[in-house]
DNA sequence: GTCTATAGTCCGATAGAC
DNA sequence: GTCTATCGGACTATAGAC
């Protein structure tokens, strides 16, 4: 993090890190499988945090209600775990280069399609399982984004809350298309 | 795609494509950034069907069906560009490899960033502008996916519009979340 | 821990199109 | 004469094989 955000992603070399973490390169491949992922190690632990979640979620919720109560798992360990000034310092190096941008969104993707293997486990059927799933993801994302956005001082499942009213009322949809428009 | 196919991604080298397509590894890197980019030439395409269809849309349409217009655009121009065949070979290409995986992940979030930009043209605020383009990726993603299994036969355009109608389905929620829920 | 293939960049040369 | 396309070779860092 600290080389990262001082020269930048790309003019950091994996020797660099290693020498200033006190072992060889070898052994930094050993740990992470590539120079992105050092930035990433953590989302082992917010996925199995969203799978809890969505298995304890009553049957009786909508699927998107269970896929809110996910999301605000999620929302809560970040919100607890570590403070805004930190994911706000990693939102922006992995702002400023489109490498660690890639690594995010598949990391997000993995955590999709983990949350739709909870929600089949529900007894939710294909391919709505899927959709959901992505939805959750989208709400997690817009929610994320105006946390570390500098001016916010909401804190997360508060700003999770607020983006899934958001989803229910921009889905509800207007008049139904004609057959031309499609 | 040829190679990709044959002998997969990642034992495919840039030498080898250069020489099959009768040109130097230099001049291979001056068409395309990186050895991914090949099979993502035709994106820019997608992005400007899909952001006239949103310009074009009526103003009275509510969000959701002004992006399902746009994505009912990229669907056409898909069904209509190349084969099924063709896009299932891509797909499967891309799904043997994480890299390539990656790489389509950004793109579609491109086309998510260029149809928020879109509806904000429309008068639709943030975040909910960006909120339901990503929405509208999840919709395409999901009937795209549906389009390139084997054994589905209908076409693209009709399976974008089943995946809206469960959309609307999905998100109409059930009773609200009580406060210890969230 | 050592060794190596390969992606991708930099600098520069050349040649044809308009 | 300027612009653009191809090419050559040297170079570095990543990442994988052993």
């Amino acid at each position: 993090m600290e080389l990262y955000a001082e020269r930048g992603f790309e003019n950091t070399t994996v020797a660099e890190i290693a020498e200033r973490g006190g072992l060889t390169e070898r052994t930094f491949f050993r740990y992470f499988a590539d120079k992105r992922e050092v930035l990433f190690s953590g989302s082992a632990e917010l996925s199995e945090a969203l799978v809890s979640a969505i298995a304890n979620a009553s049957d009786s919720l909508a699927p998107i209600d269970a896929v809110a109560a996910g999301v605000h798992a999620i929302a809560a360990l970040l919100d607890e775990r570590r403070d805004v000034a930190f994911a706000r310092q990693r939102q922006a190096i992995i702002a400023a280069n489109p490498e660690l941008q890639e690594r995010e969104l598949i990391k997000l993707a993995s955590l999709a399609s983990a949350m739709a293997d909870a929600l089949r486990q529900c007894g939710v059927e294909e391919p709505g399982a899927s959709l959901v799933a992505e939805i959750g993801i989208a709400i997690f994302r817009t929610a994320f984004d105006r946390w570390t956005r500098e001016g916010s001082d909401e804190e997360l499942p508060q700003l999770v809350h607020e983006s899934l009213d958001q989803l229910k009322a921009l889905t509800a949809g207007g008049r139904p298309l004609a057959a031309s428009e499609r």
